[in-house]
DNA sequence: TTAAACTTTCAATAATTATTGAAAGTTTAT
DNA sequence: ATAAACTTTCAATAATTATTGAAAGTTTAA
């Protein structure tokens, strides 16, 4: 396999894994693009490269930029916006859990804490719903912190030795 | 809030949480309604009470059972079938956890090995694209096996304690 | 065996989501 | 001020994904 191929194989596994995880292909391919680019890209770069309409481009650099993953850099003598991602995989995972946290789960969280909070009227239905939920909003709970403080540690050397004394 | 809006938010939410992680909404649905359920239910009563069809009812069943997240349940005197899901939260995370790292996450790893692993031309972006996919790999096989240990875990006490240490 | 009770399949259709492209908007250089 | 260079917006359209419902398939009881 050669460079073209490995990086088209790279950008379109990217982008399908992003729409199995509720990102968008072309914001994925976006994104893969730029990790693996050696340099700042322009608008007109990444249209060209993904064949993909300038309005497409715009949008979703424009969400990947909300998400704190693409930064707009300024090249000097260019009048054009350049871009770029984050190039450290650990950096970028931290920024991606901490936003799919807040988007996704937080909310959810909450829910559930509504929904397992109603009055307990003594019937066996309400009294499932309120413990099933109530399980499930505990268990989501630990497992978001527990991301969270993973992926979090700059060191990482929680990963590591939680790893180790597992493998 | 009482019985029935609280078990319509808890379906009505954690089926489009099912649309954000690349399960579909009668999926989800099916799944919380038998979670919260207090017997096993059978396809007319899901038809019903989430008013979709057989055909969907019927296919998104399976899907679940492929999943190993919902049975059949036998019950005597009765001819057609019915369901039930899996209700300990814990048993269920774990289910799940196996599922999406099989279906999803695996199959990223074998591409990025692939791609990583492509001759070293002396090129910068052969090495850009070398040295990023390979880092994305790392994190991501050991993201996968840390979720599979802790999950995996039936006491618990791992994730237990590794919460206590960092709150 | 047969017919009623039930489930599955799948082509057609509906609903949702992504993409385009051109007009409107903005910025910068002169 | 104005026009060229560039970006954003958004209604129209395309592509994808979910859902229906009726026909075909299967199982069970008599």
């Amino acid at each position: 396999m050669k460079y073209q191929e490995a990086k088209e194989k790279f950008i379109s596994t990217w982008g399908s894994l992003g729409t199995l995880w509720g990102i968008n292909k072309a914001m994925a391919q976006i994104q893969a693009l730029l990790f693996i680019s050696t340099k700042p890209l322009s608008m007109e770069d990444i249209m060209e490269e993904l064949q993909i309409s300038r309005g497409n481009t715009s949008m979703n650099l424009r969400q990947l930029i909300d998400w704190g993953i693409v930064t707009k850099v300024l090249v000097s003598g260019e009048r054009k916006e350049f871009f770029t991602t984050e190039k450290d995989v650990q950096e970028l995972a931290r920024t991606i859990a901490k936003e799919r946290s807040r988007r996704e789960i937080k909310p959810v969280i909450k829910v559930l804490e509504e929904v397992s909070s109603i009055e307990d009227d003594g019937t066996k239905k309400t009294q499932e719903l309120i413990k099933q939920t109530k399980a499930l909003k505990e268990l989501t709970d630990d497992l978001d912190t527990l991301m969270n403080k993973l992926v979090n540690q700059k060191q990482n050397w929680l990963t590591k030795s939680v790893l180790k004394l597992m493998k």
